[in-house]
Parts: C-alpha cells; sequence; structure tokens
DNA sequence: CCGCGAATGCATACTTTCATGCACGATTGT
DNA sequence: ACAATCGTGCATGAAAGTATGCATTCGCGG
C-alpha cells in the first residue's frame, strides 16, 4: 500500500545532490539487470529517493524486495538502511556546506549567531499576512497596553515610543503584580481590544501571570517571544516568533527588536493616509528639526 | 540578494517551509508539556525533522515513544506515520514553488538591511581590541552612569539591566536637562571615572549638553553611535559605532542592541573569575528559577 | 543434451517502528 | 482533604520494514 505516491520530494538543487551521490556510488560496481534497473529508477526520482522503503522500490519496478537489499549490499553497504543513510547525508551535508570559512572571535561569533536568527525571522515572514494582521488589529485598539517585564521592558518602551507616532495613546507596562493588573483592567474599561506583550527568556512567571489577567479582563492578546509553542504561548491569541540565541551570557535582542520596528512600520501602513502624513509633517517640522543635531 | 543562488540557502528554505508547516499543524491545539517539548526539538530542526523516526524523538527529547504517537495523534493525526507525511508533503509542495525566485516583501527588505548593519558590525570587530578596552574601563568606574535619551533610552535600560549582572551600581539616565545633569555631578562625585551614552538618530541636541557636562565634571565619555564622526563623536572619548538603517520609517537597533549585550559580555570577562562564578550561581540558583517558567 | 553458475523470487525469520492497555503520580477543583 | 482528571511511562502486541536460506529459472559452455 506504500506506494511511492505518499512519498514526498525535496528542492531541485538537493534532489540533484542527492543524484551526484548516487552516482558515485554506484561507479565501478557491476550491477545485475534487475539491480540497473533500481539504480535507474532512482536517478530519475532522488528527490523522492530518499523517503523510499525497500518494498517501495520493488513494487515500483517491479521486482522482488530482496533485490533491493541485495542492491545495496553488491554497492559496498551492509544493508538497505546504510545505503538510505548515504543518500540523505548527501542533503545534510548540502546544509552544512554554508560553513563560513574565516575563523571568527567569540564576539563575532556572537554577531554572528544573531545574523542567523535575523535570517530566520526574514525567512519567515515570506507571508507577511499575520504580521499585517496583527498591526492592524492593535493599530485599532484604543488604548493599546504593551507589557514588557525585566528584560524585555526596555523592548516594550522601545515600541511604545515608536508606536505613539502611529497611536496616540499606547501604555507601557514593564511591573507586574497588582500594578499590572489594574493598568490592564483599566485599559480593557477605556475600550482596548488588545494587549501586546514581549516575552523574552528567561519567561517570567509574572508575565504569564499578566496575560491571563489580560484575557480575563477581555482583551485579546499578542506575543512577542521566541517559540512558538511554550508556556507563554498557551495563553495568547497571536503568536510572533522572534529568534533568540541563548548561547551566550548574555541573550542580545537583534530580532525581537526589529519585528518590533516592523510591527510598528505595519501599524503606520495600517493608518489612513491622512495620518500618515501628518506624522510626516511633524517629524519635518521646524519644532523638531531644533531638537535635533543636523546628521 | 535577492534570491539565494547556492544550494544551502535553498535547502534552508525548505527546511523553513517545513517549520511553516509545522507552526501551522500545531497552532490551535493544546499540548501538553512533553508534546510542547517535541514540537520545540522539530520546530528547531526542521531539515531533520522529516527523517525522524518516532523513537528518535522520544530518545532525543527524553520521553518515552508512546509519548511521540500521541503528539501525533493530539494534532489531529490518526498515528505518527500520517503526520510525518504531512511534514515531508510540505518539502513537495515547495519544490514546484521553488522554481520560481521569491520577491523579497517590504518588511523582508527592511530585515535584510538591518542583516547587513550586522555583518557591518561583525567585520567592523575583528580586532576586539577597543571593544574590550572600553568594557574593562565601563566596569572599572564605579558607579557607572549611562544614558540613553529618546529612542535610546531603551538601549540605555537594557545596558542597565544587563550590566547590573556584572557591576554593582549602574545608573541608567534617561531624562535630559538639569536632571541628567544632577545625576552625573553626583555619579562623578561618588567616584564614576567613565559614563556611557547611546546617541542613535536622530540625535538630540540635550544629548550633546549631556556630554558636554559628563566631562566638564571629569568623566570621561564611551559612545555608542551610528557614526564615528559627528557633532556627537566629538564630546566622546571613545566611540563604540553600530550601524543602523534610516531607509524605513522606523530605525531598528539591532545592531547597538547587539553591540550592547557584546559590551556587557566583555565587561563580564573583564571581571574577576570569582565574582563570574558568583553571577553563574546566582542565574541557577532556587530563588531564580521559581521566578521563571520552565524553558 | 547436460551441467554449471549467476540471478531472482518466495517464504520466512528477524528487527525496527508504531499503537494501546494499564498503573502510577501530578495537578485541579470542590 | 478528597476525588476526578490529565499526563506520563512501562509493558506488550501488532505492523512495517529488512535480511536470508532455499528453490527455481535462465543463459551459456561443454
Amino acid at each position: 500500500m506504500s506506494q511511492p505516491a505518499n512519498a514526498a520530494a525535496v528542492a531541485a538543487e538537493d534532489a540533484s545532490r542527492v543524484a551526484a551521490r548516487l552516482r558515485k556510488i554506484i561507479e565501478g560496481h557491476r550491477l545485475s539487470p534487475s539491480q540497473r534497473r533500481i539504480a535507474r529508477y532512482l536517478l530519475e526520482r532522488p528527490a523522492e529517493a530518499v523517503f523510499l522503503t525497500g518494498n517501495d522500490i520493488a513494487e515500483a519496478v517491479g521486482i522482488s524486495q530482496p533485490s533491493v537489499t541485495r542492491f545495496a549490499f553488491a554497492l559496498g553497504f551492509t544493508g538497505f538502511p546504510e545505503f538510505r543513510d548515504h543518500l540523505r547525508a548527501a542533503l545534510r551535508d548540502g546544509q552544512d556546506a554554508a560553513a563560513e570559512p574565516t575563523e571568527l572571535n567569540a564576539v563575532q561569533a556572537m554577531i554572528d549567531s544573531e545574523l542567523r536568527n535575523l535570517e530566520l525571522l526574514r525567512d519567515g515572514l515570506a507571508d507577511p499576512g499575520r504580521l499585517l494582521e496583527v498591526a492592524a488589529a492593535l493599530a485599532a485598539s484604543r488604548p493599546l497596553p504593551v507589557i514588557g517585564l525585566r528584560v524585555s521592558a526596555p523592548l516594550a518602551h522601545l515600541f511604545g515610543y515608536l508606536a505613539a507616532k502611529a497611536h496616540p495613546d499606547v501604555r507601557v507596562i514593564d511591573a507586574p503584580g497588582s500594578a499590572m493588573e489594574d493598568r490592564l483592567s483599566r485599559a480593557a474599561d477605556a475600550g482596548a481590544a488588545w494587549a501586546l506583550a514581549f516575552g523574552l527568556p528567561r519567561y517570567p512567571r509574572e508575565l504569564r501571570d499578566g496575560l491571563v489577567w489580560a484575557r480575563r479582563a477581555g482583551l485579546r492578546v499578542a506575543l512577542v517571544t521566541d517559540h512558538s509553542v511554550g508556556a507563554l504561548a498557551e495563553h495568547a491569541d497571536v503568536v510572533l516568533e522572534a529568534p533568540v540565541s541563548s548561547q551566550f551570557a548574555f541573550d542580545s535582542q537583534a530580532a525581537p527588536s526589529v519585528l518590533c520596528a516592523a510591527l510598528v512600520h505595519a501599524m503606520l501602513e495600517a493608518l489612513p493616509t491622512r495620518e500618515q502624513a501628518s506624522i510626516e509633517e511633524f517629524e519635518n517640522s521646524a519644532a523638531e528639526r531644533r531638537l535635533f543635531l543636523p546628521d
């Protein structure tokens, strides 16, 4: 019943790497007619080959399953699984081939890991639909409570500072306990529909309590955190994932802070164009310019 | 740069597609603690996930194999194989889509520009000598005033939060004017030798005034900013450069926040090993653990 | 025509993988 | 404090996947 129909495939570049490996394996071996048919079959669909069982191949080629085992044996492997693992290894080697040649010092290694986090964040936003939805929802919530405790407090304040240009009533909450609960309740009473929370490791229990409280107060919760599954994500309506590397003494917050800016950016675009224009105007006003030094 | 030409990047996209599918599957399902651990494990290595058996996962995560079966069942599948086939299907679906190159959307372009900033930062730290010097100087200044106004205030607070573990008396100053001047003077009187300032665009005049005041009070000034020459840099003794992209409505602070973490990291290493050990101990103390959620 | 060896399939044993009943312990709500 | 529910691991059995002994067939050279 296990037809190749349910087998998956991998991208073309990976597939060609598998095919190359397969050719290399076969090279210099005398194969019987049946075995050549197997080889030919696999070379024709390298993308699926890595997932096929011996039975799948036998059935597809029209030979017996033991012939497949003997095929692997003839190629110098102790059995079919070992052969298949070699094909799979061709995939995995290709992925690690991105290893950087230059030696990095400790600080550079740290930055490098953050670079990879940003790459993950970027690739994860290939479809920005969810981000835009969340942004629109947050922009429409008046007021908008924003929660960030401990390490996440600066992030919440950064968001608050930026979002103030796209939202008239952002309320940053950086203290836990009853103070937070009071402010959440008051925000809900004032008409808030959503709350935004930043929950980076290590995840404070108090934040979870806060999320629970927020939802009990009738708020929906958008959560920025580094894993979409976890004790915090359980209590959020929407999760925005921003990877954090924990391999160093201190996590930096590159991805979350970028996500934060992206979120505000999206909120801005969710605004009526009239309001956008007024922001632009404010930015360039004489009053503003006097505040700042020339670039 | 919009479409990664090498095979490794394509493979990475495959992996991210598996991860995306996995997230979609998980979405909206209540998972038990063990099941969350499974989900996280798979999300962390999507490229391997499609090959793993239930037993592999159980062993790696440290749970029983039946829990893996139940995980698949909890996600709405009739069994583990069906679940795994769905992950593999994510690869197969992607094969055709991968043919046309993916153009980066606006959000991705923004992240991409931050990526380049981080690359600049990394390459600029090939010789970490200056960073270490600054870190040592800051670590030795008791107390240590840290200045960050407006957008830079969150950065200053982030630094303050992190540095508190490597320094007994960090004083974050986020308000300008006489309040700042008072606090700087008091810090100098208390024995401070250095001040750290974050000055990102747009550069507030008040920050320059603060730097001037600090130096008049006898402090040396380390400045984190995005250009080593400019109106601010003139009033600093040491400048640490952290590139910022200004092409979007809002600057994100990826590079500065990474530099911030790197700086604290370096301060930590400038510490006697005895103190480092005590930090480690504190981090792992029972009291600390109760504050946070597992994982 | 006979004999020989290689190739292959069949039947079957073995291994790995997966599913399920049951008991124990933890957590929750009353 | 007690009961109920949930989550988990262990033991076990079923199923899928793989390996191997044996018999048959085929081709080829005596």
